[in-house]
DNA sequence: CCCGGATGTAAGCAGCTGCTTACAACGGTA
DNA sequence: TACCGTTGTAAGCAGCTGCTTACATCCGGG
């Protein structure tokens, strides 16, 4: 099938699993700058460096390229990290400056990319839910899962501000002032007041 | 100029502000259905049951057309509402069904609509910046801008998860229970903690 | 060496996009 | 009635979209 180790020395000319991962890159990038409507595949062929036709070869489609980023990022930040440090990862991720470093951006990619629900839909919905039920199990409240969504609801209207509307203060505030606000607050919210009739 | 009063007795067959009306309404309802890049000119008009030239004519662009669905709607609502009412009509709104009746979704438009920064960009981070100060009053806290910064990001993330996401339990939740869920948690938000060295 | 699959490329397809143009039909006014 | 600006229409433009095809080029195993 495939050569199961490289020789590590030299790069090679023509690798197609860099390739592959070149374009993942390309349209984890793309996809959280300008959400997935506003990406061409050319354009994500481009900063790849990497002819357009192999986008096709590689993953079928461009939606099957969005559904393999998705998958790939937010799977793997979510499976690495506890549940009760989760939020604050994922929020912080959010509050970081995309330019430096490799941040992971799955949280942004995910809350621009998402379109009308056809095929790849499912896939995300499910990694929304994965994180959903993570976050559940941090209060005891019989709605925890309604907790959940609403604290999810929060990361991603974070998120929102931040990389759409991006003015003062939230765009440059300190990611630590932020945090502090936030999860503060969301304690809050974990510890149920129920102060319903029930 | 124009005919200063129409005679109210039967509809005309050729009504040029009619037809602006029926154009951005019908923008409205499919900005907040498919975001702005996922909506063609020729789904607004044929919606509006219109001939798509006339969006050119009325709208200049399609562009200008947003910026006036976006204007409109927002800033009615905003200066219709006392600042401490703001935050639940706007979560009520956000949480009500859009089928229903002719509901406000000006903010659904605005997070669904919003692209990358151009002409009519300003027009959109003006009409968040006067909700923002709006909601500042709110707190007495130093740090208040930001946190109705924070308040709004929540209000575009819900709306985000019903919208897109459209989930249990959040997409079906009862507004009330939401609703008495996230004004006490905000009240948090509002009252300062402050716990910091200063 | 040389063959054959893996990898990369150039060109182009049909369809859709935002927008424009040229023109017809209406209807108030003179 | 004749006119003329307003309103509505049909057709089409150039450009871009996602995707496909036909074809070079590489390179390891026989």
């Amino acid at each position: 099938m495939e050569p199961a180790s490289v020789p590590p020395s030299a790069e090679r000319r023509r690798d197609a699993s860099a390739t592959r991962r070149r374009l993942l890159e390309a349209a984890r990038d793309l996809f959280a700058e300008r959400g997935y409507e506003g990406t061409t595949v050319r354009s994500i062929a481009a900063r790849a460096g990497v002819n357009q036709a192999l986008l096709f070869r590689y993953f079928g489609s461009k939606r099957g390229l969005l559904t393999e980023v998705v998958a790939l990022g937010g799977l793997e930040q979510l499976r690495e990290t506890p549940p009760e440090e989760l939020f604050e990862t994922a929020l912080r991720s959010m509050l970081t400056r995309s330019a430096e470093g490799a941040e992971d951006r799955s949280l942004e990619v995910y809350l621009r990319s998402i379109g009308r629900g056809d095929e790849a839909a499912g896939t995300l919905r499910n990694l929304g839910e994965e994180y959903r039920s993570a976050l559940a199990g941090l209060s005891g409240a019989p709605d925890a899962v309604l907790r959940a969504d609403l604290a999810m609801a929060w990361l991603l209207g974070i998120g929102l501000m931040r990389t759409v509307v991006a003015r003062e203060p939230l765009a440059g505030a300190d990611p630590d002032d932020v945090c502090r606000l936030v999860l503060d607050t969301l304690g809050r919210l974990w510890a149920a007041p129920d102060d319903r009739g029930e």
